[in-house]
DNA sequence: TTTGCGCTTTGTTCCATATCAAGCGATGGG
DNA sequence: CCCATCGCTTGATATGGAACAAAGCGCAAA
């Protein structure tokens, strides 16, 4: 059981014009400023759970029992072809809700790309406290509602852009999520394989494409996964190439 | 305001467990077999809205201030990027939300494609009736996740199939959308350019997959855009080229 | 009926990306 | 220290689908 702070002195939650659920107490809540994160409704149901790097979470079909919040770490979510090809539908980083599925079964494979600690609490408590809690229910509304936007973006990425965007994208994204250091350097947790099937793409595909973006000057390269967009944009990393990374994607900010 | 039947002559909704949210007081609501279209709280809160072929619901970017049921028609949503490339997000049959979305602005443009008939309400107004009833807000969150579920399906679509596994796929859900006569033929409502910004592809690979598809057998074409799927499968249609569309793309069932 | 227009189909060529095949540089175990 | 392994990079070649071009077809207006 996750200690929520120090709730206990919170004084009772004072009721905003719903009077029957009962909402959490946190006055952020009110105005749609909660997260999965700071919702002691959910934090108060979960269990903290650790997972090394390339633990299976959950299967693609497994029994939707459980949700998972992801507290440290990062997680891949994919589906697989029988004959191999796999698609990675997202990558859920601190904060996020790994997925909140719809039905009896999950739809997709969750594993751990790192070392990941999760918050993990039943389906049936998330479902009670929505059911009670009117700033619980929109919340997770919002997240999942984030989650659709997010997957609609990736379908433009993937099905109107070319390999450079996609990938220049996809890093302003790991950029934004993972955050930079005072040299505007950033981690990019997952592997070269990985990347390439977020994208629809070949791993070769992507390591042409890095290497590119290094020669033209768009990147700079610390080592294969720690990487800063270059702060100058130049005549070389400007040109056509390098498209409107904004006008694609957009983070999956609560 | 739609009629909404003879919903006073309805015993008063009785009270299922949360004794303070109104119930909309349909027996199917409780075991999860509501439906938007079916919902009279939605119905009461709206208007019927028409729109001729072509004409545009809302674009990207408008306001996010009112929320749309398909009662006819089908309408489709898409994103344009600066320089034209079209991404077909989604089309909305009868019965199906066409968005409900995050924040101030909506995420992408909706079309009709043929004469449509929508149920039109407020947001505010949904919202106000998502905080009342529990089931109600219940049922949007089952729309909203089978729109997640759709899109993660069509992102593997897009990311890992060919082109003729993705028209292959995209058919055999617009013949379950759609519905088929009793001799298996079905209308397929978008145009070629409709079906190619929706699987990322060029509207002459669509064709050109199609018109393959007859020549192999695995379709009967009545006209451009009617079609039935051969009943029996032979050599030439169970062929390697087309994939298991079942294993790619779910209905939008809420 | 003719004309014009939009949509679809078909043909040809070209290119972005996949595929196949080494090579390279870290990292860890013996 | 050496070797095996693993993830990444790079090169050569192949190919699926895009791009360009033009012809067919159905439908509505003249």
């Amino acid at each position: 059981m996750l200690a929520s702070l120090d709730r206990q002195a919170l004084p009772k939650a004072p009721m905003y014009g719903r009077t029957s659920a009962a909402d959490c107490g946190l006055p952020a809540c009110q105005t749609g400023g909660c997260t999965p994160m700071k919702c002691p409704l959910l934090q108060d149901a979960g269990s903290v759970r650790l997972f090394a790097k390339g633990d299976v979470i959950y299967w693609d079909g497994d029994l939707n029992d459980r949700v998972y919040i992801v507290l440290s770490g990062v997680v891949r979510g994919s589906k697989l072809l029988s004959d191999g090809r796999r698609q990675v539908c997202r990558f859920a980083f601190p904060g996020d809700v790994v997925d909140y599925a719809r039905g009896d079964e999950v739809g997709f494979t969750a594993e751990a790309i790192m070392p990941v600690r999760v918050l993990s609490m039943t389906r049936a408590s998330v479902e009670g406290s929505i059911s009670q809690s009117a700033c619980l229910s929109a919340l997770m509304m919002r997240v999942v509602l984030g989650e659709l936007d997010a997957a609609r973006n990736h379908l433009l990425m993937l099905g109107r852009l070319s390999a450079a965007e996609r990938v220049q994208a996809f890093l302003k994204v790991v950029e934004e999520r993972m955050g930079a250091d005072e040299h505007g350097a950033f981690k990019v947790p997952m592997s070269r394989q990985d990347m390439a099937d977020y994208l629809g793409l070949t791993i070769e595909t992507v390591s042409r494409v890095v290497s590119q973006m290094k020669r033209s000057g768009v990147i700079q390269m610390f080592s294969a996964n720690r990487m800063a967009f270059a702060k100058v944009q130049t005549e070389a990393n400007n040109g056509r190439d390098w498209a409107p990374a904004g006008e694609c994607l957009s983070q999956a900010a609560v």
